[in-house]
DNA sequence: CAATTACAGACTTTATATATCTATAATAAC
DNA sequence: GTTATTATAGATATATAAAGTCTGTAATTG
């Protein structure tokens, strides 16, 4: 069980558009020759960024990718659920059984686990990155 | 990211051991059918936990499985370990940048979860399970 | 010895992640 | 309006890992 590198190639993104050029608009091409990542992939990973409205793209000679107006509320958490969905780490056959011990014992480990990465927001580390250059 | 199957058939495995035969040994047959998966396949699992030193086997007729002396220390990290192993679910291309603050926070985030998955005994669930029985 | 059980390793199958290729759509610059 | 630039979409390909099978060996019991 790992994180996919989808998600680090996401994550690495939107720490970059936030630290960097917080209005200017970036295009995959320099995102992905820094990120040593094919474009055309990298493309498909922010195109899901966008289609759950945490960034902005625009089509055309100078355009690009940017943060939306509200990406100071943008958490680990919501950028992770973009690229690896919401379900539960936790697969168990039936989905019955609501009071199964193991099936809330794993679940509430998740549920620690996504209220850290809730409370890390994108605009924290944005700013103490912004402090230590 | 999802949890191993494998992972799944040793947390039932174990707290089955726990509840219904915390001496008598049992073999893979039984906990296979009673799971639904091929005896050779959870075999496999099963060694895992054995050289993990959380269940004893012995070969022969009427062999099996058994818990060890030292059962009740077992949390649900210790099972989950030895099955997913031990490395952290975030990888970085290089593991250097010590002070990374997306790794900090990843690593961080995981080590709530892990730090819930050790406080669950697999003794307590097996009481809880007990009283309602 | 014969039956039963765990263990080991090679192998196959299936699923998923990763990546590429190609074509289309939108926009800006000229 | 034409051309260059950029994002988007879908089909396809490759790589990796999980899941499961098969076969043979070792240990134990009776
Ligand atoms: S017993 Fe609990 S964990 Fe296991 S399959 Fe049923 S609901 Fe899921
Ligand atoms: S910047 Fe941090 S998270 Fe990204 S690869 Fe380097 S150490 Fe890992």
């Amino acid at each position: 069980m790992k994180y996919s590198k989808a998600t680090n190639y996401a994550l690495h993104t939107m720490l970059f558009l936030a630290v960097a050029t917080p209005n200017k608009l970036v295009s995959v091409h320099q995102l992905a020759e820094w990120q040593k990542v094919s474009p055309t992939y990298l493309s498909k990973i922010l195109t899901k960024l966008v289609k759950e409205g945490m960034i902005d793209s625009s089509s055309g000679a100078n355009g690009g990718y940017s943060l939306k107006s509200n990406w100071e509320d943008i958490s680990f958490l919501d950028i992770i659920h973009a690229i690896e969905g919401k379900s539960s780490l936790f697969d168990c056959c039936l989905n019955e059984e609501p009071e199964c011990l193991i099936k809330q014992t794993m679940l509430s480990a998740e549920e620690k686990m996504e209220d850290e990465l809730k409370s890390q927001k994108l605009v924290e580390l944005a700013k103490k990155i912004k402090v230590d250059i």
